[in-house]
DNA sequence: CTAAGTTGTTCTCAGATTGAGTTGTTCTCA
DNA sequence: TGAGAACAACTCAATCTGAGAACAACTTAG
């Protein structure tokens, strides 16, 4: 039987019930480390345990409306600066013992974001943070979210790869030294600076020039760097790849 | 609110049904063109359209269980040909009015499978068939199928370029001949075929020797072929990459 | 059986890209 | 004012790529 006919002879009601809901994975950069943003939880089951923000998807909203709602929602953040947080959809999790208590089929999403502002005091109990990647063990983390995050994680290292979306951890003036810090803390090792340098200008669309430059040298010397803005390429040709880690086979 | 709070309060009879599916995207490759499984459609909505092989999650299975369920039911296929199949998951559609009569959110798989027999003619009213990509409009199509067909080939194409699954469609055993021609067919253009000779050789794991050959050379003359079978890597490094296509900035 | 044409495989060679290091200059801090 | 930092540009060798040629092993047509 395929969807169809069984839709036109189904009575939603009388079927085992599915809950649909929306995960996001954000990621911003703090303090040259990645970040998490997650939520403590403060009821059964996994009650202590780090989780991240999600919940239902309303019956009129898309996926994707759904996920930066939850975003907006739990960072307190809107406008302009929301509009500005990259958000695309990831991979749903739906095994039949995810959740103890029910059917529980997870939309997840992963969001690259700027720097932001520490969560606000949220209205529920739970409280939510920004957690460095590195501090978590998958004991902590409730349900099947530290498997999410890892696919989450493993995603945004390569779309850096192969798209220009490590400018959506930026304010949208930068410099190449900004933008080469992105790569060097989601890829967790350093870049050469030259080689970085040239590469980025040298792929088309990938940055354009504002022209202008920054008000003061680095914290610790060095000139004024020059200051770049996002270009309109949507990929990068070529792409900008990582080394390869010494096990190509295994 | 988020999703674990809900969930405590949440009796499921109460809230708006959501149904989920799982459709799948099958391509293989018939007589040099790419080839998807479609359903023509007897019932409405969309009677007499084109649709994705799919249908309803079951109670007890987890989403890549669904897909490879449905995949079988659809083309008569079991034990050790269907497993040789590659699925994975490709995206989730679950916009509001996507299906007039109800929301469902479908997860969308993408199949990549060697040259299979014509569907079994199924129970059901409606009848499958293997038909060229080339030969669809999206009006011909139920539903978002066109989108998500769209996705699918896209995905396709990128995929063959970083990971070894060109060979899912193909026998264990094959040429490098045989394996240009899925890049061939799958990309929309052809290769130069030293260069391409060179290249799979050359990345750590794509293939390894089988030590034998073809019978006979090729239908129109040639010497015989060297065997090959798929190698253990899952990532191509350094990846295989598509020729940029004119417009790479846009 | 032979000739003509096709194809798998290996080379060659020029051009582009990459990795690594150097240089020069501008800036901050002590 | 001097020392150290860091942006930006350059150099050079090693590697990879695209394009084409060579050649032997095969096919079929005649």
């Amino acid at each position: 039987m395929n969807e169809q006919d069984f839709l036109a002879a189904y009575d939603p009601r009388d079927y085992p019930a599915v809950a649909v809901t929306v995960d996001v994975v954000a990621l911003t950069i703090r303090d040259g480390a990645l970040h998490l943003l997650l939520i403590r939880r403060a009821a059964p089951p996994f009650a202590g345990h780090w989780a991240l923000p999600g919940g239902f998807v309303r019956p009129d909203e898309d996926l994707a409306a759904g996920a930066r709602r939850e975003l907006a929602e739990e960072t307190g953040l809107g406008g302009e600066r929301l509009r500005r947080v990259h958000l695309e959809q990831l991979a749903t999790y739906g095994g039949p013992d995810r959740d103890p208590r029910m059917r529980v089929v997870s939309v997840a999403h992963l969001a690259f974001a700027p720097d932001l502002p520490d969560p606000v005091a949220d209205t529920d109990a739970d409280d939510a943070t920004w957690l460095p990647v590195t501090a978590l063990t998958s004991r902590q983390l409730a349900f099947d979210h530290g498997r999410i995050i890892d696919d989450g994680l493993e995603r945004a290292r390569s779309k850096l790869e192969y798209t220009p979306l490590a400018t959506r951890f930026l304010e949208p003036e930068f410099t190449i030294t900004e933008l080469r810090a992105v790569y060097e803390t989601v890829w967790g090792h350093p870049l050469h600076a030259g080689n970085f340098h040239r590469k980025v200008l040298s792929v088309p669309g990938f940055v354009e020039s504002t022209g202008a430059s920054t008000e003061r040298g680095g914290a610790r010397g060095g000139p004024r760097a020059k200051l770049y803005r996002a270009g309109d390429a949507r990929l990068l040709h070529p792409a900008l790849l990582r080394p390869a880690r010494e096990e190509t086979v295994r």
